[in-house]
DNA sequence: GTTGGGATAGAACGAACGTTCGATAGCCTG
DNA sequence: CAGGCTATCGAACGTTCGTTCTATCCCAAC
């Protein structure tokens, strides 16, 4: 229930270690897929000796996303701290610090985004505080972006969603080799996010909708 | 091992309700953390009743998302068959297909989503297939998107990858009270992401790139 | 009316799970 | 060297898991 991460002077190295095997382990199988002792050969860690480090199962998914998410939105806070005020840099920034994050640490981020809601109440809404955080930094960028640019017809809650999803769905498809690096992939992220908020900017529908739906042609 | 649709004539009904519960299932506890007792109670089948319509687990998971996968590619393919040739057009088809059939059945698409890699291989590969099929279509469009409008700088395999990861994001923040319907938000999405595409038509990069990256500021 | 197979369920199987117990080293302190 | 604390482990606990065995019931066909 408390958490674990000072209480054992030193000891620090090892729950790092534990961490880090709980965190490729998770990754690889999922939280529910994935044992005690799954993690106790991988470790070599006794099964008990485990328990020395960690209360629970379910602390150490607590540990590796609450201390995931910290990172990167301490790492967030800082460089737009010393960023310009315009919100289009601070995005790309904040594309960039996520990616760049992402890519150097995907294990981890892939069981922040897959195991979002593997969480019950106690440690969940702990996570979940840190998780809004972020989210609101990129909604109050883009609620700047609106005004500033007097993007009426922008819904922030859809586009911050429509960016991250663009963003955490990379667990499913990047591939080392094949794929762009982290600052190329932000760039092609924020350019296409970018052009497609601010394409609708002279105030009216730039692509003729469909809406209820069938489709009406648009000149080629 | 063999698919069990069909083996009994006069059990259809049953084995789709049992599906349906395992579907709703699934989508709150996750494959792993859902177990056939859960089904039992749930659909009213005794345990071992439930072995009658089904060989295994995984077979179950397998059906939830084949079926899944193959209704959203017929219907893709039917409504595409009758679409003009441009290929915007067709790519807001593709979307609006996408998110209307995702928030008509918001269990089975966060199966098909969030248990994509559960699935081990005799019956991840036909899945797989089906997927692939599926990522084709779209990829396809975006050629000829990228051909028609000389987009040389597109990277269409990104482009996909970031539509989709936009659209199946969706089941982890949609609220249907508070968010736009199917139709409104393929509205929004499709705007983003073609004008995100479009907006680099005119040849050179029309946002300035912070490659390796010190924020090069954009006059606001 | 008997028979045979489709449909169902109670009970059990062996394995794996998260977790805990009790013991044992090693080590610093007095 | 006695005492206590940190770190560690083998073994076990009780539970739950996916799956199967076996027996029954129902009903249509002969």
């Amino acid at each position: 229930m408390t958490a674990t991460l000072q209480r054992r002077p030193a000891a620090g190295n090892k729950l790092d270690h534990i961490l880090s095997c709980a965190t490729r382990i998770f990754c690889e199988k999922g939280y529910e897929g994935a044992s005690i002792r799954d993690l106790s050969r991988r470790s070599g860690v006794s099964l008990a000796g485990l328990y020395y480090y960690f209360d629970s199962k379910e602390e150490l998914l607590y540990l590796i996303q609450k201390h995931c998410f910290t990172t990167l939105l301490a790492r967030l806070e800082e460089e737009l701290g010393s960023a310009p005020r315009n919100p289009e840099a601070r995005l790309r920034l904040l594309i960039r610090n996520h990616l760049c994050y992402f890519l150097q640490n995907p294990e981890a981020m892939k069981v922040l985004a897959h195991e979002a809601n593997s969480l019950t109440p106690p440690y969940a809404r702990q996570v979940a505080d840190i998780k809004r955080s972020y989210y609101r930094i990129c909604r109050s960028i883009l609620d700047d972006l609106k005004r500033q640019r007097k993007l009426r017809r922008l819904n922030t809650r859809l586009a911050v969603m429509s960016l991250y999803g663009m963003m955490n769905w990379i667990y499913t498809w990047y591939k080392p080799r094949l794929d762009p690096d982290a600052d190329a992939l932000a760039d092609h992220m924020s350019d296409l996010f970018l052009g497609g908020i601010l394409a609708g900017a002279s105030g009216s529908a730039r692509w003729p909708r469909s809406r209820n739906g069938r489709r009406r042609t648009l000149a080629a």
